[in-house]
DNA sequence: GTTATCCTTACGGGAAACCGTAGCAGGGCG
DNA sequence: CGCCCTGCTACGGTTTCCCGTAAGGATAAC
Protein backbone atom coordinates (compact mmCIF):
# COMPACT_ATOMS: atom_id res chain seq x y z
CA UNK A 1 0.00 0.00 0.00
CA UNK A 2 0.86 3.59 -0.31
CA UNK A 3 3.81 5.07 2.44
CA UNK A 4 3.24 8.03 1.75
CA UNK A 5 0.01 10.19 1.17
CA UNK A 6 -0.83 14.01 1.20
CA UNK A 7 -4.19 15.34 1.60
CA UNK A 8 -5.18 18.84 0.38
CA UNK A 9 -8.50 19.92 1.49
CA UNK A 10 -9.49 23.48 3.01
CA UNK A 11 -12.78 21.89 4.52
CA UNK A 12 -12.09 21.72 8.24
CA UNK A 13 -14.16 18.48 8.84
CA UNK A 14 -13.42 17.00 5.54
CA UNK A 15 -9.90 16.99 6.06
CA UNK A 16 -10.50 15.48 9.39
CA UNK A 17 -12.54 12.65 7.90
CA UNK A 18 -10.03 11.96 5.39
CA UNK A 19 -7.56 11.76 7.77
CA UNK A 20 -9.34 9.07 9.63
CA UNK A 21 -10.66 6.94 6.92
CA UNK A 22 -6.98 6.89 5.51
CA UNK A 23 -5.65 6.19 8.95
CA UNK A 24 -6.84 1.90 8.82
CA UNK A 25 -5.57 1.59 5.43
CA UNK A 26 -2.17 0.68 6.17
CA UNK A 27 -0.19 3.71 5.32
CA UNK A 28 1.21 5.83 7.57
CA UNK A 29 -0.11 8.38 9.28
CA UNK A 30 -1.12 10.86 5.98
CA UNK A 31 0.10 14.25 6.19
CA UNK A 32 -2.73 17.34 5.23
CA UNK A 33 -2.76 21.03 4.56
CA UNK A 34 -5.40 23.36 3.98
CA UNK A 35 -3.97 25.55 1.25
CA UNK A 36 -2.68 24.99 -2.08
CA UNK A 37 0.59 26.40 -1.73
CA UNK A 38 1.51 24.69 1.74
CA UNK A 39 0.65 21.10 -0.39
CA UNK A 40 3.39 22.25 -3.05
CA UNK A 41 5.81 22.96 -0.65
CA UNK A 42 5.30 20.31 1.26
CA UNK A 43 5.63 18.37 -1.56
CA UNK A 44 9.23 20.01 -2.83
CA UNK A 45 10.54 19.35 0.79
CA UNK A 46 9.67 15.52 0.41
CA UNK A 47 11.90 15.37 -2.88
CA UNK A 48 14.80 17.45 -1.70
CA UNK A 49 14.45 14.76 1.74
CA UNK A 50 14.47 11.95 -0.64
CA UNK A 51 10.90 11.05 0.59
CA UNK A 52 8.94 11.98 -1.85
CA UNK A 53 5.11 11.44 -1.78
CA UNK A 54 3.71 8.53 -3.19
CA UNK A 55 -0.10 10.42 -3.54
CA UNK A 56 -1.98 13.04 -3.86
CA UNK A 57 -5.66 13.48 -2.54
CA UNK A 58 -6.35 17.39 -3.45
CA UNK A 59 -9.87 19.49 -3.84
CA UNK A 60 -10.65 20.76 -6.84
CA UNK A 61 -11.91 24.65 -5.00
CA UNK A 62 -10.33 26.28 -2.22
CA UNK A 63 -12.00 29.45 -0.75
CA UNK A 64 -10.15 32.16 -0.76
CA UNK A 65 -8.54 34.21 2.41
CA UNK A 66 -6.81 36.16 4.03
CA UNK A 67 -3.83 34.17 3.34
CA UNK A 68 -2.76 35.16 -0.54
CA UNK A 69 -2.00 31.88 -2.33
CA UNK A 70 -0.08 31.51 -5.43
CA UNK A 71 -2.22 28.33 -6.54
CA UNK A 72 -5.75 28.69 -7.07
CA UNK A 73 -7.46 25.42 -6.99
CA UNK A 74 -6.58 21.87 -7.31
CA UNK A 75 -5.94 21.93 -10.97
CA UNK A 76 -3.28 24.55 -10.82
CA UNK A 77 -1.89 22.48 -8.29
CA UNK A 78 -2.00 19.29 -10.15
CA UNK A 79 0.00 20.79 -13.05
CA UNK A 80 2.36 21.97 -10.47
CA UNK A 81 2.73 19.20 -8.55
CA UNK A 82 3.14 17.14 -12.08
CA UNK A 83 6.04 18.88 -12.99
CA UNK A 84 7.82 18.46 -9.63
CA UNK A 85 7.36 14.74 -9.34
CA UNK A 86 5.86 13.22 -12.36
CA UNK A 87 5.15 10.15 -11.55
CA UNK A 88 3.12 11.35 -8.38
CA UNK A 89 -0.23 9.81 -8.11
CA UNK A 90 -3.38 12.10 -7.82
CA UNK A 91 -6.62 11.85 -6.51
CA UNK A 92 -9.40 14.28 -6.37
CA UNK A 93 -11.55 14.45 -3.90
CA UNK A 94 -14.52 17.09 -5.01
CA UNK A 95 -18.11 17.92 -5.22
CA UNK A 96 -17.92 18.48 -9.08
CA UNK A 97 -20.16 16.68 -10.73
CA UNK A 98 -20.28 18.51 -13.90
CA UNK A 99 -18.80 16.03 -16.59
CA UNK A 100 -17.18 18.55 -18.52
CA UNK A 101 -14.85 19.43 -15.66
CA UNK A 102 -14.41 15.51 -14.97
CA UNK A 103 -13.58 14.69 -18.38
CA UNK A 104 -10.94 17.43 -18.51
CA UNK A 105 -9.11 16.01 -15.21
CA UNK A 106 -8.74 12.61 -16.73
CA UNK A 107 -7.85 13.61 -20.40
CA UNK A 108 -5.73 16.56 -20.01
CA UNK A 109 -4.43 16.44 -16.59
CA UNK A 110 -4.36 12.97 -16.75
CA UNK A 111 -5.46 12.24 -13.06
CA UNK A 112 -5.50 8.92 -11.45
CA UNK A 113 -8.63 8.75 -9.44
CA UNK A 114 -11.97 10.84 -9.18
CA UNK A 115 -14.33 10.31 -5.93
CA UNK A 116 -17.04 12.38 -6.05
CA UNK A 117 -18.10 13.77 -2.57
CA UNK A 118 -21.10 12.49 -2.21
CA UNK A 119 -22.81 9.31 0.09
CA UNK A 120 -20.57 6.60 0.29
CA UNK A 121 -17.65 8.99 -0.50
CA UNK A 122 -15.92 7.06 2.52
CA UNK A 123 -15.91 3.08 0.58
CA UNK A 124 -14.95 4.48 -2.54
CA UNK A 125 -12.26 6.41 -1.95
CA UNK A 126 -10.71 3.34 -0.46
CA UNK A 127 -11.32 1.36 -3.55
CA UNK A 128 -9.64 4.47 -5.33
CA UNK A 129 -6.83 4.31 -3.35
CA UNK A 130 -6.74 0.42 -4.54
CA UNK A 131 -7.32 0.73 -7.63
CA UNK A 132 -4.74 3.41 -8.59
CA UNK A 133 -1.97 1.39 -6.05
CA UNK A 134 -2.55 -1.38 -8.60
CA UNK A 135 -2.14 1.60 -11.56
CA UNK A 136 -5.65 1.60 -12.54
CA UNK A 137 -7.35 4.65 -13.07
CA UNK A 138 -10.74 4.80 -10.79
CA UNK A 139 -13.99 7.20 -11.36
CA UNK A 140 -16.35 6.58 -8.46
CA UNK A 141 -19.77 4.86 -9.57
CA UNK A 142 -22.03 7.96 -9.43
CA UNK A 143 -20.63 9.33 -11.63
CA UNK A 144 -20.30 6.56 -14.28
CA UNK A 145 -23.98 6.56 -15.14
CA UNK A 146 -23.72 10.69 -15.40
CA UNK A 147 -21.58 9.89 -17.98
CA UNK A 148 -22.90 7.73 -20.25
CA UNK A 149 -26.63 9.27 -20.46
CA UNK A 150 -24.44 12.15 -22.00
CA UNK A 151 -26.38 12.61 -25.39
CA UNK A 152 -24.64 15.58 -25.29
CA UNK A 153 -23.24 17.99 -28.25
CA UNK A 154 -19.75 18.43 -27.96
CA UNK A 155 -18.64 21.46 -28.00
CA UNK A 156 -16.00 23.34 -30.00
CA UNK A 157 -14.17 26.21 -29.16
CA UNK A 158 -16.06 27.78 -31.38
CA UNK A 159 -19.19 27.14 -29.52
CA UNK A 160 -17.65 27.77 -26.38
CA UNK A 161 -16.88 31.49 -27.68
CA UNK A 162 -19.69 32.06 -28.97
CA UNK A 163 -22.06 31.05 -25.84
CA UNK A 164 -19.52 33.14 -23.78
CA UNK A 165 -19.40 36.26 -26.06
CA UNK A 166 -23.61 35.65 -25.07
CA UNK A 167 -22.97 35.98 -21.54
CA UNK A 168 -21.14 39.32 -22.09
CA UNK A 169 -23.72 41.06 -23.39
CA UNK A 170 -21.84 41.14 -27.03
CA UNK A 171 -25.14 41.56 -29.83
CA UNK A 172 -25.14 38.30 -31.91
CA UNK A 173 -24.24 40.78 -35.40
CA UNK A 174 -21.37 42.37 -33.30
CA UNK A 175 -19.76 38.45 -32.77
CA UNK A 176 -17.91 37.88 -35.80
CA UNK A 177 -15.54 41.47 -34.84
CA UNK A 178 -14.65 39.61 -31.56
CA UNK A 179 -13.45 36.22 -33.27
CA UNK A 180 -11.81 37.95 -35.64
CA UNK A 181 -9.62 39.63 -33.05
CA UNK A 182 -8.97 36.57 -31.49
CA UNK A 183 -7.95 34.35 -34.86
CA UNK A 184 -11.57 31.94 -34.26
CA UNK A 185 -12.44 31.02 -37.75
CA UNK A 186 -15.16 30.53 -39.05
CA UNK A 187 -16.14 34.33 -37.79
CA UNK A 188 -19.04 35.19 -40.12
CA UNK A 189 -22.17 35.99 -38.86
CA UNK A 190 -24.28 32.90 -41.19
CA UNK A 191 -21.83 30.51 -39.68
CA UNK A 192 -22.42 31.66 -35.91
CA UNK A 193 -25.89 31.74 -36.76
CA UNK A 194 -25.67 28.22 -38.27
CA UNK A 195 -23.33 26.83 -35.21
CA UNK A 196 -25.92 28.13 -32.79
CA UNK A 197 -28.78 26.15 -34.72
CA UNK A 198 -27.37 23.20 -34.59
CA UNK A 199 -26.72 22.98 -31.07
CA UNK A 200 -29.82 24.21 -30.58
CA UNK A 201 -31.48 21.52 -32.51
CA UNK A 202 -29.08 18.55 -31.36
CA UNK A 203 -30.71 19.70 -27.74
CA UNK A 204 -34.21 19.99 -28.81
CA UNK A 205 -33.97 23.43 -27.47
CA UNK A 206 -34.91 27.02 -29.64
CA UNK A 207 -33.86 29.65 -28.17
CA UNK A 208 -30.49 31.20 -26.91
CA UNK A 209 -32.41 31.67 -22.82
CA UNK A 210 -32.48 27.74 -22.80
CA UNK A 211 -29.09 27.01 -24.38
CA UNK A 212 -27.22 29.64 -21.70
CA UNK A 213 -29.29 27.74 -18.79
CA UNK A 214 -28.49 24.11 -20.34
CA UNK A 215 -25.00 25.05 -20.82
CA UNK A 216 -24.57 26.58 -17.07
CA UNK A 217 -26.10 23.75 -15.72
CA UNK A 218 -23.03 21.17 -17.38
CA UNK A 219 -20.52 23.58 -16.27
CA UNK A 220 -18.81 24.67 -19.65
CA UNK A 221 -19.01 28.52 -18.43
CA UNK B 1 -25.67 22.18 26.37
CA UNK B 2 -27.68 20.93 24.14
CA UNK B 3 -28.58 16.57 25.29
CA UNK B 4 -29.90 15.00 22.52
CA UNK B 5 -28.40 15.98 18.99
CA UNK B 6 -29.58 14.20 15.72
CA UNK B 7 -27.68 14.64 12.19
CA UNK B 8 -28.99 13.81 9.06
CA UNK B 9 -26.18 14.05 6.49
CA UNK B 10 -25.94 11.46 3.51
CA UNK B 11 -22.14 11.65 2.72
CA UNK B 12 -20.37 9.39 4.42
CA UNK B 13 -16.95 11.04 5.39
CA UNK B 14 -18.72 14.26 6.20
CA UNK B 15 -21.18 12.31 8.40
CA UNK B 16 -18.24 10.82 10.49
CA UNK B 17 -16.72 13.98 11.02
CA UNK B 18 -19.92 15.66 11.98
CA UNK B 19 -19.97 13.43 14.99
CA UNK B 20 -16.55 13.57 15.89
CA UNK B 21 -16.83 17.24 16.17
CA UNK B 22 -19.70 16.84 18.29
CA UNK B 23 -18.28 14.58 20.35
CA UNK B 24 -16.58 17.23 22.40
CA UNK B 25 -19.18 19.27 23.37
CA UNK B 26 -20.27 17.87 26.02
CA UNK B 27 -23.62 16.17 24.76
CA UNK B 28 -24.74 12.92 24.41
CA UNK B 29 -23.06 10.71 21.92
CA UNK B 30 -25.23 12.55 18.24
CA UNK B 31 -26.90 10.09 16.62
CA UNK B 32 -26.59 9.92 13.01
CA UNK B 33 -28.88 8.96 9.97
CA UNK B 34 -28.03 9.12 5.74
CA UNK B 35 -31.65 9.39 4.44
CA UNK B 36 -34.10 12.24 5.26
CA UNK B 37 -37.01 9.82 6.13
CA UNK B 38 -34.61 7.83 9.23
CA UNK B 39 -34.53 11.41 10.52
CA UNK B 40 -38.40 11.66 10.30
CA UNK B 41 -38.74 8.54 12.18
CA UNK B 42 -36.01 8.61 14.65
CA UNK B 43 -37.86 12.09 15.63
CA UNK B 44 -41.29 10.55 16.13
CA UNK B 45 -39.70 7.51 18.04
CA UNK B 46 -38.33 10.17 20.63
CA UNK B 47 -40.41 11.84 21.11
CA UNK B 48 -42.89 8.86 21.85
CA UNK B 49 -40.59 7.46 24.17
CA UNK B 50 -40.23 10.91 25.50
CA UNK B 51 -36.91 11.52 25.28
CA UNK B 52 -37.28 14.25 22.16
CA UNK B 53 -34.06 15.47 20.17
CA UNK B 54 -33.42 19.23 21.23
CA UNK B 55 -31.54 19.97 18.07
CA UNK B 56 -31.30 18.55 14.13
CA UNK B 57 -28.04 19.44 12.41
CA UNK B 58 -29.05 18.60 8.49
CA UNK B 59 -27.81 18.68 4.99
CA UNK B 60 -30.14 20.33 2.58
CA UNK B 61 -29.24 18.25 -0.52
CA UNK B 62 -29.42 14.54 -0.56
CA UNK B 63 -28.75 12.01 -2.58
CA UNK B 64 -30.99 10.08 -4.51
CA UNK B 65 -30.27 5.83 -4.04
CA UNK B 66 -31.94 3.10 -4.54
CA UNK B 67 -33.56 3.54 -1.34
CA UNK B 68 -36.93 5.36 -2.61
CA UNK B 69 -37.29 8.47 -0.47
CA UNK B 70 -40.66 10.05 0.87
CA UNK B 71 -38.49 13.50 1.64
CA UNK B 72 -36.05 14.60 -0.63
CA UNK B 73 -34.67 17.49 0.73
CA UNK B 74 -33.43 19.10 4.04
CA UNK B 75 -35.88 21.66 3.14
CA UNK B 76 -38.89 19.13 3.14
CA UNK B 77 -37.49 17.41 6.65
CA UNK B 78 -37.03 20.63 8.08
CA UNK B 79 -40.76 21.03 7.72
CA UNK B 80 -41.86 17.87 8.75
CA UNK B 81 -39.67 17.74 11.40
CA UNK B 82 -41.37 21.35 12.87
CA UNK B 83 -45.13 19.86 12.46
CA UNK B 84 -43.75 16.83 14.78
CA UNK B 85 -42.07 18.93 17.01
CA UNK B 86 -42.01 22.89 16.78
CA UNK B 87 -40.18 23.93 19.21
CA UNK B 88 -37.06 21.46 17.54
CA UNK B 89 -33.97 23.72 17.16
CA UNK B 90 -32.86 23.29 13.03
CA UNK B 91 -29.19 23.90 12.39
CA UNK B 92 -28.53 23.41 8.27
CA UNK B 93 -25.19 22.39 7.15
CA UNK B 94 -24.36 22.61 3.99
CA UNK B 95 -22.54 23.82 1.03
CA UNK B 96 -24.63 25.81 -0.67
CA UNK B 97 -24.12 29.54 -0.88
CA UNK B 98 -26.70 31.51 -2.62
CA UNK B 99 -27.83 34.14 -0.88
CA UNK B 100 -31.86 33.42 -2.45
CA UNK B 101 -31.18 29.93 -0.87
CA UNK B 102 -30.48 31.16 2.50
CA UNK B 103 -32.64 34.22 3.07
CA UNK B 104 -35.36 31.68 2.28
CA UNK B 105 -34.43 29.33 4.70
CA UNK B 106 -34.21 31.81 7.48
CA UNK B 107 -37.79 33.84 6.55
CA UNK B 108 -40.12 30.81 5.30
CA UNK B 109 -38.68 28.14 7.67
CA UNK B 110 -37.49 30.07 10.73
CA UNK B 111 -34.08 28.32 11.23
CA UNK B 112 -31.69 28.30 13.66
CA UNK B 113 -27.93 28.58 12.21
CA UNK B 114 -26.51 27.93 9.15
CA UNK B 115 -22.89 26.86 8.52
CA UNK B 116 -21.51 26.89 5.19
CA UNK B 117 -19.11 23.54 4.48
CA UNK B 118 -16.28 25.42 4.15
CA UNK B 119 -12.72 26.34 4.85
CA UNK B 120 -13.26 26.84 9.00
CA UNK B 121 -16.42 24.88 9.60
CA UNK B 122 -15.52 22.84 12.14
CA UNK B 123 -14.75 26.16 14.29
CA UNK B 124 -18.13 27.53 13.17
CA UNK B 125 -20.20 24.25 14.01
CA UNK B 126 -19.32 24.92 17.42
CA UNK B 127 -20.13 28.78 17.72
CA UNK B 128 -23.44 28.14 16.02
CA UNK B 129 -24.50 25.32 18.49
CA UNK B 130 -23.17 27.57 21.47
CA UNK B 131 -25.60 30.27 19.68
CA UNK B 132 -28.64 28.22 18.83
CA UNK B 133 -28.15 26.55 22.56
CA UNK B 134 -28.41 30.35 24.30
CA UNK B 135 -31.64 31.27 21.75
CA UNK B 136 -29.99 32.89 18.96
CA UNK B 137 -29.71 32.92 15.73
CA UNK B 138 -26.46 32.02 13.78
CA UNK B 139 -24.99 32.37 10.20
CA UNK B 140 -21.20 31.57 9.78
CA UNK B 141 -19.69 34.89 9.02
CA UNK B 142 -18.04 33.91 5.16
CA UNK B 143 -22.09 33.98 4.43
CA UNK B 144 -22.59 37.43 6.21
CA UNK B 145 -20.30 39.19 3.56
CA UNK B 146 -21.72 37.45 0.46
CA UNK B 147 -25.19 38.75 1.52
CA UNK B 148 -24.15 42.53 2.21
CA UNK B 149 -22.73 42.77 -0.78
CA UNK B 150 -25.83 42.02 -2.79
CA UNK B 151 -27.05 45.11 -4.84
CA UNK B 152 -28.92 42.98 -6.31
CA UNK B 153 -32.42 43.45 -7.60
CA UNK B 154 -35.20 41.31 -5.59
CA UNK B 155 -37.05 39.31 -8.15
CA UNK B 156 -40.76 39.03 -7.60
CA UNK B 157 -42.91 35.59 -8.60
CA UNK B 158 -43.71 37.67 -11.52
CA UNK B 159 -39.63 37.93 -12.59
CA UNK B 160 -39.46 34.55 -11.75
CA UNK B 161 -42.11 33.44 -13.63
CA UNK B 162 -41.05 35.29 -16.53
CA UNK B 163 -37.33 33.96 -16.50
CA UNK B 164 -38.34 30.58 -15.92
CA UNK B 165 -40.73 30.67 -19.07
CA UNK B 166 -37.83 32.02 -21.24
CA UNK B 167 -35.34 29.41 -19.86
CA UNK B 168 -38.21 26.91 -21.01
CA UNK B 169 -38.10 28.11 -24.33
CA UNK B 170 -41.67 30.19 -24.68
CA UNK B 171 -41.22 33.13 -26.84
CA UNK B 172 -41.44 36.28 -25.31
CA UNK B 173 -44.78 37.02 -27.29
CA UNK B 174 -46.23 33.85 -25.90
CA UNK B 175 -45.39 34.19 -22.01
CA UNK B 176 -48.71 36.13 -21.82
CA UNK B 177 -50.79 33.35 -22.25
CA UNK B 178 -48.91 31.38 -19.82
CA UNK B 179 -49.20 34.07 -17.25
CA UNK B 180 -53.30 34.48 -17.18
CA UNK B 181 -53.50 30.54 -17.36
CA UNK B 182 -51.48 30.55 -14.02
CA UNK B 183 -53.18 33.65 -12.90
CA UNK B 184 -50.27 35.93 -12.52
CA UNK B 185 -50.68 39.60 -13.48
CA UNK B 186 -49.73 41.86 -14.59
CA UNK B 187 -49.71 39.39 -18.02
CA UNK B 188 -49.16 42.24 -20.42
CA UNK B 189 -46.83 42.40 -23.11
CA UNK B 190 -45.48 45.48 -22.39
CA UNK B 191 -45.56 44.67 -18.82
CA UNK B 192 -43.26 41.81 -19.28
CA UNK B 193 -40.73 43.86 -21.88
CA UNK B 194 -40.82 46.59 -19.06
CA UNK B 195 -40.00 44.35 -16.25
CA UNK B 196 -37.11 42.71 -17.82
CA UNK B 197 -35.85 46.42 -18.86
CA UNK B 198 -36.06 46.85 -15.17
CA UNK B 199 -34.07 43.69 -14.44
CA UNK B 200 -31.74 44.37 -17.16
CA UNK B 201 -31.23 47.87 -16.13
CA UNK B 202 -30.39 47.53 -12.36
CA UNK B 203 -28.02 44.47 -13.08
CA UNK B 204 -25.99 46.65 -15.95
CA UNK B 205 -27.30 44.06 -18.26
CA UNK B 206 -28.10 44.75 -21.75
CA UNK B 207 -29.05 40.77 -23.33
CA UNK B 208 -31.44 38.05 -22.33
CA UNK B 209 -28.53 35.95 -21.68
CA UNK B 210 -26.80 37.95 -19.46
CA UNK B 211 -29.52 37.80 -17.56
CA UNK B 212 -30.13 34.18 -17.95
CA UNK B 213 -26.66 33.61 -16.90
CA UNK B 214 -27.06 35.40 -13.72
CA UNK B 215 -29.85 33.96 -12.58
CA UNK B 216 -28.28 30.30 -13.03
CA UNK B 217 -25.17 31.62 -10.99
CA UNK B 218 -27.29 33.52 -7.69
CA UNK B 219 -29.70 29.83 -7.79
CA UNK B 220 -33.44 31.30 -8.05
CA UNK B 221 -33.69 29.44 -11.07
C1' DG C 1 -6.29 20.97 -65.20
C1' DT C 2 -10.92 20.08 -64.22
C1' DT C 3 -14.63 18.75 -61.49
C1' DA C 4 -17.05 17.74 -57.34
C1' DT C 5 -17.66 18.55 -52.62
C1' DC C 6 -17.50 20.85 -48.44
C1' DC C 7 -17.27 24.88 -45.80
C1' DT C 8 -17.58 29.76 -45.27
C1' DT C 9 -19.66 33.99 -46.34
C1' DA C 10 -22.99 37.43 -48.20
C1' DC C 11 -27.63 38.88 -49.05
C1' DG C 12 -32.70 39.59 -48.40
C1' DG C 13 -37.37 38.77 -46.72
C1' DG C 14 -40.00 37.92 -42.67
C1' DA C 15 -40.54 37.36 -37.70
C1' DA C 16 -39.48 38.59 -33.11
C1' DA C 17 -37.78 41.65 -29.84
C1' DC C 18 -36.95 46.44 -28.40
C1' DC C 19 -38.47 51.09 -27.19
C1' DG C 20 -41.16 55.13 -26.86
C1' DT C 21 -45.88 56.94 -26.75
C1' DA C 22 -50.57 57.05 -25.71
C1' DG C 23 -54.96 55.34 -23.91
C1' DC C 24 -57.42 53.08 -20.11
C1' DA C 25 -58.74 51.39 -15.48
C1' DG C 26 -58.42 51.61 -10.43
C1' DG C 27 -57.29 53.90 -5.94
C1' DG C 28 -56.41 57.84 -2.95
C1' DC C 29 -57.59 62.47 -1.78
C1' DG C 30 -59.54 66.94 -1.62
C1' DC D 1 -68.02 63.82 -7.36
C1' DG D 2 -64.00 65.23 -9.80
C1' DC D 3 -59.06 65.21 -9.96
C1' DC D 4 -54.55 63.30 -9.93
C1' DC D 5 -51.46 59.65 -9.75
C1' DT D 6 -50.01 55.08 -10.63
C1' DG D 7 -49.74 51.00 -13.05
C1' DC D 8 -51.36 47.98 -16.88
C1' DT D 9 -52.16 47.53 -21.63
C1' DA D 10 -52.22 48.50 -26.62
C1' DC D 11 -50.04 50.23 -30.76
C1' DG D 12 -46.39 51.64 -34.23
C1' DG D 13 -41.53 52.27 -35.76
C1' DT D 14 -36.87 50.69 -35.50
C1' DT D 15 -33.47 47.29 -34.66
C1' DT D 16 -32.03 42.76 -34.16
C1' DC D 17 -32.49 38.13 -34.99
C1' DC D 18 -33.93 34.11 -37.78
C1' DC D 19 -33.71 31.33 -41.94
C1' DG D 20 -33.40 30.11 -46.63
C1' DT D 21 -30.77 30.80 -50.84
C1' DA D 22 -26.88 31.68 -53.51
C1' DA D 23 -22.11 33.04 -54.44
C1' DG D 24 -17.13 32.54 -53.35
C1' DG D 25 -12.97 29.73 -51.97
C1' DA D 26 -10.32 25.83 -50.54
C1' DT D 27 -9.35 20.92 -50.91
C1' DA D 28 -9.32 16.25 -52.81
C1' DA D 29 -10.16 12.99 -56.44
C1' DC D 30 -9.96 12.02 -61.05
Amino acid sequence: MFKRILIAEDQETQNISLQKTLADLGSEKPEYVYYCDDALTWIKNAIKMERPYDLLITDLYFEEDHNRQKIAGGAELITAAKTLQPELKILVFSGESKPAVIDMLFKEMNIDGYVRKARHDGQYLKLAINAIYNHKKYLSPDLKQARKENNSHDFTDLDIAIISQLVEGTPQKNIPYYLQEHNIKPSGLSSIEKRLNLMKEVLGFSKNEQLIAYCKDIGII
